[in-house]
DNA sequence: AGCACGCCGACT
DNA sequence: GTCGGCGTGCTC
């Protein structure tokens, strides 16, 4: 018994619970860093993970150490580059070690014993590559030539690239992924979201049917899941295709990382340990010598920066395939519309004349609009009313298809009401739009058009957006109405008009990144149109709007992304943001509004006057009540990260000991590099 | 986070 | 008389 080893091993517990470090048992067996074991803690068993460095303070001799129970022996431990990105990842993010290490492992895997597990692994012989031909390569362009010689010549540096929708990017990283395959290596490719994955696997199994590739995303069953993280894991796999938490994949032979769509706002985790993708992609990549390529049309800020620092390698491509023409950018100015037709309609006279013109010819249109339902609030003419939320401060979404009153914060949901619950007057009436009331003016508008919709209400079950997009291609549709969720990635040939019809309140957004993100939009959903090099010359992209000469447009009139990010960073180094600046929020939930502050206030009264980080006071969250709850957060700055980091480090730790005299506090959270402030 | 123990209201 | 509300405390 006393001859017993002691094992360090990391177990799933939060931040906030004492458990926050490695732990110690005993074992008979010294099984290597990276082995997953079960083990007691308290009155049950959990799974934990055999860590690499010990705990930091010696067991206390007078105490028993408990005996690790059992271990996962037929599973290759995590290698040592996995635990190093989970210890950076734990520490950038202010987690615990066991909590990230655990989250990024499939869950499933937790639940099995050894003899279940051996019994998975023997199965996964049945994975096999598609088979097929191997297809003829199409010549690539000057530019992806080009693009591909600067990138093998980039050395270690990440490399940003850096092209116009349209103009080949994804074949410059499939020639990436075949060199790092040819080298004998695997090769990890990053999608912000799981609807872009199966059009991507579908044009990476043509393209390497002799080669095992498999994809990670939540929308995997679990025991998919396991699967295809063990062909990873193991080194059976060639290609992993993922979302962000397939970041933490393990590859034992690592050759290529490509983070595609890199502006993504999805790559950064809005639960649990809030980790950038894109960022720990990066980090990986030069944790284990592993070239990182990053691709997109509008770069984010932050990326875009350290190219033009030199940090990154920039392989720029502006040109289009064949030649085509980035369709024209025409602004409707709402100002000259009539003001009747401006203020009822959303629909100006010269777009639909512009949709009238696609119809008649036969080609498609595609109409954005960012709010789903029929109208974001009701109102009682008599009284006053809206539709408020009884347990949020947000108004509640008129949805005509189910004639319900829809909260988007919790949920809540309740049948629309035949008249004002306040007075009874029955003249209660919608206001502003939503996509499902664009498609009922659509309809009136343009009586012969077939229309069809696309936002999270119309493909919330299984398989009905790609059922909508097949009916898209299909032609059977002259005008598509949908939310951003169109805009992103998908190829629609036959679309010549892209129309936005009302993007303006993202320009005096009081979130400084909104530009930035409605710049992306907007030149994505231009990417939509004219794909076809014979239609390229008709494409256009319309824009209503109240601010024409606003510079974000004239900036994407002119294609001109170089000249707004320029603008946008110099905006950014003026007001002290990010990427000149580094932030953390530190956000608590509460009975009231008062106990969420207090407890900030007591974190910054924790801090005293740090070196080089700057602490602002504490203010409700945008929308501060969320079922009941009551939301605050703190923003913590700093102009150097590894001050921000150093902060953080011996500040957040703290932080759980203030929660005794805070009787209304619920939770609270720390948002390192926050996307929303 | 779980999961216990522990002390006060409305039910068979 | 108990079932159960969630407050506080512990887990190598």
């Amino acid at each position: 018994m006393s001859q017993d080893l002691i094992l360090a091993v990391v177990v799933d517990a939060p931040q906030h619970s004492a458990l926050r470090g490695v732990l110690s048992y005993r074992s008979p067996k010294a099984w290597p860093p990276g082995t997953l074991v079960r083990v007691p803690l308290g009155r049950r068993a959990v799974c934990g993970l055999v860590w690499p460095q010990p705990a930091q303070e010696a067991p206390d001799p007078g105490v028993a150490l408990r005996p690790v129970m059992s271990a996962l022996e037929t599973l290759p431990p995590l290698p040592a580059a996995w635990c190093e990105l989970v210890a950076f990842a734990a520490g950038y993010y202010q987690r615990s070690l066991g909590e990230v290490a655990l989250a990024a492992l499939p869950p499933e895997l937790r639940r099995l014993d050894d003899r279940q597990l051996a019994l998975r692994l023997r199965r996964l012989e049945r994975l096999r590559p598609t088979g097929g031909a191997v297809p003829a390569v199409p010549e690539p362009t000057a530019e992806q030539v080009a693009a591909l010689q600067a990138w093998r010549e980039a050395g270690p540096r990440p490399a940003l690239l850096f092209g116009s929708t349209g103009s080949g990017k994804t074949e410059v990283y499939l020639r990436a992924v075949a060199d790092a395959l040819a080298a004998g290596r695997q090769a990890l490719v990053l999608v912000p979201e799981i609807n872009l994955t199966p059009q991507l696997e579908q044009r990476f199994a043509e393209r390497f049917p002799d080669r095992l590739i498999v994809s990670l995303h939540s929308g995997l069953t679990p025991a998919q899941r396991l699967r295809h993280w063990l062909a990873a894991h193991l080194g059976r796999a060639d290609i992993v295709l993922g979302t962000r938490m397939a970041v933490f994949t393990p590859l034992p032979r690592p050759g290529l990382i490509v983070v595609d769509e890199e502006h993504d706002p999805s790559y950064k985790s809005q639960e649990g340990a809030r980790y950038s993708a894109r960022d720990l992609a990066v980090y990986r990549g030069r944790l284990e010598d592993c070239p990182v390529l990053l691709a997109s049309a509008t770069p984010s800020l932050e990326s875009w920066h350290q190219a033009e620092r030199g940090r990154y390698v920039r392989l720029t491509m502006p040109s289009r395939i064949g030649g085509a023409a980035l369709p024209a950018v025409r602004l409707i100015d709402l100002n000259h519309v009539p003001r009747s037709a401006a203020h009822h309609e959303a629909l100006s006279p010269p777009l639909l004349d512009a949709l009238a013109q696609r119809l008649a010819r036969g080609e498609q249109s595609l109409v954005l609009l960012n709010r789903r339902g029929y109208a974001p609030v009701l109102h009682c003419l008599a009284c006053g009313w809206k539709s408020g939320c009884p347990h949020c401060s947000a108004w509640r979404v008129f949805h005509r298809a189910d004639r319900s009153l829809r909260c988007h914060h919790c949920g809540f949901t309740e049948r629309v009401p035949r008249a004002c619950p306040d007075c009874g007057n029955p003249d209660i009436r919608p206001v502003g739009r939503g996509t499902e009331r664009l498609e009922e003016q659509l309809a009136q508008a343009l009586p012969a058009a077939r229309l069809a919709r696309i936002d999270a209400d119309t493909t919330r079950a299984k398989g009905a957006l790609q059922a909508r997009l097949a009916s898209v291609h299909a032609g059977e549709v002259d005008i598509l109405v949908g939310t951003q969720m169109v805009a992103k990635g998908h190829d629609f040939r036959r679309m010549t008009l892209v129309a936005v019809v009302n993007p303006d309140a993202a320009l005096f957004s009081s979130d400084f990144r909104a530009g930035e993100r409605l710049f992306a939009l907007l030149m994505q959903a231009a990417g939509r149109a004219g794909r076809d090099a014979a239609q390229a010359a008709r494409a256009e992209v319309l824009v209503q709007t109240w601010h024409p000469t606003h510079p974000l447009y004239q900036a994407l009139r002119a294609h001109d992304y170089e000249a707004f990010a320029a603008s946008q960073l110099a905006e950014r180094a003026m007001a002290g943001l990010p990427p000149h600046a580094h932030l953390a929020l530190l956000r608590s939930e509460a009975r009231s509004q008062e106990a969420a502050q207090a407890w900030l206030e007591a974190a910054a009264g924790l801090a005293g006057d740090p070196e080089g980080v700057t602490i602002y006071p504490p203010v409700p969250m945008g929308v501060p009540r969320v079922a009941n709850v009551e939301r605050a957060q703190m923003l913590v700055e700093s102009a150097s990260r590894p001050l921000l980091q150093r902060f953080l480090a011996q500040w957040c730790p703290r932080l759980h000991e203030l929660r005794g005299e805070h009787k209304g506090l619920l939770r609270w959270a720390v948002d390192v590099d926050p996307l929303a402030i």
